[in-house]
RNA sequence: CGGGGCGUAGCGCAGCCUGGUAGCGCACUUGGUUCGGGACCAAGGAGUCGCAGGUUCAAAUCCUGUCGCCCCGACCA
């Protein structure tokens, strides 16, 4: 303890202190990743990459397993492609790098822009429109369909504001995009992929999340309906985490994707598309990581375990670090969560506190230290970094080589339950308009400057659809309808809009966002 | 793009109001002590004070402009 009272923290300031300069420390301290010369732009460092490698290859697998196939289309896109679907044009243009010139000469010293392109070329906010140009050839008959193709991409979007993972000008995705023959298909594999992302979040993040639909306000520019997953950040703010669209035929009509169907009618196809981001780094941090730093969840880091050779004397180096490697050895030989364990030996000449400390300020899971006395007793000095950085426990080495899996698993669904019941305890249902704006009436700031104080959660609340009203609520309070739950026990029936008094399918989930 | 804040050593900051030639903590290097831990002592290296103009005998400090970052708004994955 402090002066103050308060515990020693690795990441100043704290969550409760102040959420966004954490979020920012976190990341720098768990080496994850840092702005970039080129406003807006990120560079990913290689541990907050390898969560992305680790993302991409469990749901690149999940995508195989579900039929899909990966292709790669262009990172420009010509204006008129754009112009095509006249939602998708308003939606994007606003936000679009534009490419207008093909060479540079020099004059004056200075490398200026010449041979203007007869048509400028955006480059790719979303692929939609250049895939569908590519579907309008590949599709003839139904016999052509279904097409599942998705890409691992990166994309721009010119954003006013941004923040690392969250919101960046050119930021790394994969984009599923699909065409069918009828509109049922369509839908299934729309919610199928959201179902994919659920689990995905849930079983490999560790990150809650409610599926559901987005209301007309928040639809994907040109989609018939958006479907979305929503996390909730400990902030109490909720996530996009993952999007799906059913496309309906907007974009086969615009692309021209037509097709022969069986009675030798021509039918245009039904598409969709789906899409996660780096953003999902984004939300694994504000998931999980505490006061300290990073908290990896298992499944997903870059490291399962760090070795932390105990060797202050000279004499005992050659032979603690021969057990060490060893025990490396043994570990990398067990598997969980169907890959070989991940271990890594850190023998870096570093004062040993503060290597434990970069360890847990990166989140790696376990953290085995390992001096002369543990190698006498043939056991191990583990820290778990779901628990406080004193706690730390002796296991028998045999022990710990036998329950690796099962202690990550442990770990995994600790960090998983957490969160969940951190979402609970922030989720509330709400009957009346009083009660919903005193639920998001912002604490008061203490200056100017500061950060908006965390608010109050989820409100679970019915609404009579109307986009007006959603919108004198979110100009009122920053507030928006984040999905309309599909799972029944959040929806709870029809009842009444406390807003208007009108009737009300169900309730759906109210929050600030990012 | 509007309002506010901040750019000083690798990192975090003080100094600026009241101009006088740059300092602290951590990190780094060397030597010693310590040895189950974000160690201690000593010595040392490291900064065109974001950039460009201006005022002045003299600018980190005052003035103007500019770039970048952060926060708050508008917009968004």
């Amino acid at each position: 303890m402090s002066q103050q009272g308060k515990p020693q923290t690795a990441i100043t300031p704290t969550r409760a202190d102040n959420y966004q300069d954490w979020y920012q420390e976190v990341i720098k301290a768990a080496d994850l990743a840092e702005n970039s010369d080129v406003r807006g732009c990120m560079v990913i460092k290689p541990w907050g990459y390898a969560l992305w490698e680790n993302i991409q290859r469990v749901l690149d697998g999940m995508f195989k397993e579900t039929g899909h196939v990966n292709a790669y289309f262009p990172l420009f896109i010509p204006v008129s492609f754009l112009e095509k679907e006249a939602a998708h044009v308003e939606g994007f243009a606003k936000e679009c790098a534009v490419v207008t010139h093909h060479r540079l000469e020099l004059r004056d010293g200075k490398l200026v822009p010449t041979g203007e392109l007869e048509e400028p070329l955006v480059v790719r906010p979303t692929s939609e429109t250049i895939i569908g140009a590519s579907f309008a050839k590949w599709v003839q008959s139904y016999r052509d369909l279904p097409l599942l193709i998705n890409q691992w991409a990166n994309v721009v979007r010119w954003e006013m504001r941004t923040r690392l993972f969250l919101r960046t000008a050119e930021f790394l995705w994969q984009e599923g995009h699909t065409a069918h023959a009828t509109q049922q298909q369509a839908v299934d594999e729309t919610m199928k992929m959201l179902g994919v992302y659920a689990e995905f979040a849930e079983n490999y993040m560790a990150m809650p999340v409610i599926q559901g639909e987005k209301t007309a306000g928040e639809r994907f520019p040109g989609a018939v309906s958006t479907y979305c997953i929503e996390a909730m950040m400990q902030d109490r703010k909720a996530l996009q985490a993952g999007t799906s669209h059913f496309l309906g035929q907007n974009f086969a009509k615009a692309s021209g994707i037509q097709f022969t169907d069986e009675n030798n009618q021509l039918s245009h196809a039904w598409t969709t598309s789906w899409g996660v981001s780096t953003r999902l780094v984004g939300g694994m941090i504000m998931s999980h990581a505490d006061d300290d730093g990073m908290i990896c969840p298992p499944r997903l880091a870059p490291q399962h375990a760090v070795i932390l050779p105990v060797a202050q004397k000279p004499e005992d180096r050659a032979r603690v670090l021969e057990y060490c490697r060893a025990l490396q050895k043994e570990l990398k030989a067990q598997w969980f969560a169907g890959a070989p364990v991940r271990v890594e030996l850190d023998d870096r000449d570093l004062g040993g506190g503060v290597k434990s400390w970069q360890w847990i300020k990166k989140g790696v899971p376990l953290r085995l230290e390992i001096g002369p006395r543990d190698i006498d007793k043939d056991s191990i000095f583990m820290g778990r970094r779901d628990k406080g950085p004193k706690e730390k426990t002796s296991i028998a080495r045999g022990e710990l080589v036998s329950t690796i899996a099962t202690l990550l698993q442990s770990i995994q669904d600790g960090l998983y339950q957490r969160a969940l019941a951190f979402r609970t305890e922030h989720t509330r249902e709400i009957n009346t308009k009083d009660d919903f704006y005193a639920f998001f009436a912002d604490p008061p700031k203490k200056k100017p400057n500061d950060p908006t104080p965390i608010h109050a959660g989820f409100a679970l609340a019915h609404f009579n659809g109307d986009p007006a009203l959603e919108a004198k609520i979110k100009d009122d309070l920053k507030v928006t309808v984040r999905c309309i739950p599909l799972d029944a026990k959040l929806g709870g029936g029809p009842g009444t809009c406390p807003f208007t008094g009108e009737p009300s399918k169900q309730r759906v989930v109210w929050a600030k966002s990012y």
